[in-house]
DNA sequence: TGACTATGTGACCAATGGAAACATGTGTCT
DNA sequence: AGACACATGTTTCCATTGGTCACATAGTCA
């Protein structure tokens, strides 16, 4: 679709999304660790030193791929919890933040990797404060407060541990998937009183 | 110390913590993507190819540096809770991990970071289950049953969730150190009642 | 059309992880 | 003590990588 459209040599038409796309696929498939700038370019039918007339760095290139997978992950939670009443939210909000973990390992990761990207540029910046609004908002119901309220803070970070155990630690291995399930949402249930003043 | 021991010309002495105290202070002082072997090995004295008669593998490195880590933090973490009552048992666990991974944030960092290392290897095997099993008595008060309960799983995602939003997310930049400690220990508070049935 | 700009190419570079062949030190056995 | 085996370190070499530069080509707009 993104290939063969307005490209007759040069000029592929939409690289710098095209580029990303290759990223999610190999960090994906492969790790972080095997996405270099040259598997990227050549898998996209281009010069690797293309790369750099859309992103001016490796570090840039990632860093866009974490904008925009905060800005899915932003999306999809919202998505999924656009119709639970206001008390059940916290449980929609988690099971959803978790569920894009699991699903997407790689671009979670990559997304909290600040150390490997510029937590400056406004795109991630921007990405990341939605994403923490929402969190808010699943956490204490309501999003005027400017410093985090402990429940807030409460709520986020279970949620994101239980997400990074989930993908990483030891959860990943010796919990069936089955169970894991179950054991998740009977964590988020315990929880959920607390947040609820 | 570990220089001008047993150190002719050839034959360190004791090369590999050497050269994990060398990761360290690169990782510490400079973030991970800065360390490589040649780094390391230079600034021990030492050529770089000498590292793998010790070393696999630069993946293999990371590893016993992440294994190392995993120990000193869950010795840190049970010495601080020593002579901690049963019932306040949780939050000492909590602010020790979590002032653990504030004061080694890069160290932290790479013991979670399991795709960039080898989590098959026994020597970091064994550290994190040991972990586990303190963060699991801090949140259950006891570690009979092998099947992990929701309360334990929620203990320690918290914990580490906190610690980890404190070392890279918003919580790292927006928030004042001061009141920061403040709201972990609230946090943690709200959420200890939980746990204990 | 002609000039300007955006996008892509190819040749080059220094640094990196890793392998191979060689050198030197240490310990052990007689 | 001497000789041998083994452990540890060095040098040299290589493919890959991120990054730069000069050049080529494609749209665009006067």
């Amino acid at each position: 679709m993104t290939s063969n459209k307005t490209r007759s040599a040069y000029h592929h038409g939409d690289l710098a999304n095209a580029v990303l796309d290759e990223v999610e696929r190999i960090i994906e498939e492969q790790g972080l660790e095997n996405v270099s700038l040259r598997a990227c370019a050549k898998a996209v039918g281009v010069s690797h030193s293309a790369l750099f007339r859309h992103y001016a760095d490796k570090r840039d290139l990632l860093t866009a791929f974490a904008a925009r997978g905060a800005r899915r992950m932003a999306a999809s939670v919202n998505q999924q919890i656009a119709d639970v009443p206001q008390g059940k939210r916290f449980l929609a909000v988690g099971l959803a933040y978790i569920d894009y973990a699991r699903k997407n390992p790689g671009a979670f990761r990559m997304i909290f990797r600040e150390d490997a990207l510029n937590p400056d540029h406004p795109d991630y910046a921007q990405a990341m404060q939605q994403m923490a609004a929402i969190l808010a908002i699943g956490g204490h119901g309501s999003e005027d407060t400017d410093a985090l309220s402990p429940k807030a803070l409460l709520a986020w970070s279970s949620v994101h541990g239980i997400a990074m155990l989930c993908i990483d630690g030891s959860l990943s291995r010796d919990v069936a998937q089955a169970e894991l399930e179950a054991l998740i949402e009977q964590s988020l249930r315990a929880l959920a009183p607390v947040l609820l003043e």
